[in-house]
DNA sequence: TTGCGTGCAAAGGTTTTGCATGGCA
DNA sequence: TGCCATGCAAAACCTTTGCACGCAA
């Protein structure tokens, strides 16, 4: 069992960020870029505070972070299918950075395995698979 | 065709650098974990040759870099052309944080698995699995 | 002798932490 | 009212850069 912790409080600056992360429509962004985008938008949210509820929605399953390819800084994505994520692989491509969530019968096997053999309960809700995909493969 | 700088000069540095790495046998090591080590030898080494030497190595395809996800520094492994390293999986723990490798025939099997049905070609090297560790799922 | 290599210190960038204040329930 | 959330500033890190000196060829 995946302990969550809950969101204690609602306030205008979670809400927000979960929104705009909605919104993206599975795109990630880096917290630079979220900040910049607030600022933008003349909403004040300190930084360390948008670090915060990507920390929270990450540790919640709600997100996913990133770390791509030599870039600095980590990238985040929003999940919109919680329940359906937890039961695939994702694949997250380092050359074009698309995340592929692929159903396949070998995750059963996989997650056996590591508790059964390596008495590790992997969580798939974090887990991402990096790679190349069969587009960047094919270039 | 990668274009390779040549080593121009041979120093004491370059040499223990990559001796060093070599002597790990495919184990991965941060920075930070090579000035330790070149303290601990007293061997005067200063970081910034540390970074550059790596940096170097890495261009030439001799050593690879990677990003462990969520963790902040980057990690540095010899390859080995001649003998295959067996690569291995990582596992993370979200409870007390702990890395484990885990070397295991399932990855072979995991790896074909990826490239054959989903043509994705996984890299193992920047691949965490997250999870729950044998010592916290008993506590 | 030439010019790359080295190492110190400082700069640059990202993320975390301490702490007083703000605001939700 | 009791706590958690917030935001500022500072700290903590990791990595890169500038520059004078060292050293291999």
């Amino acid at each position: 069992m995946v302990h969550k912790r809950p969101e204690l409080y609602h306030t205008r600056q979670g809400r927000s960020i979960l929104d705009y992360m909605k919104s993206l429509e599975g795109k990630h962004v880096t917290i630079g870029q979220l900040v910049r985008h607030f600022e933008d938008a003349e909403e004040i949210i300190g930084q360390t505070t948008i670090y915060r509820h990507l920390e929270r929605l990450a540790a919640g399953g709600k997100i996913r972070k990133y770390t791509l390819n030599g870039s600095k800084s980590a990238c985040y994505q929003y999940m919109d299918d919680e329940k359906k994520c937890r039961e695939h692989f994702h694949l997250k491509c380092d050359v074009c950075g698309s995340l592929i969530h692929a159903d396949c019968d070998l995750l059963d096997e996989v997650e056996r395995h590591l508790l059964g053999r390596h008495k590790f309960q992997i969580n798939m809700l974090k887990t991402v698979f990096y790679g190349t995909c069969k587009k960047c493969l094919s270039q």
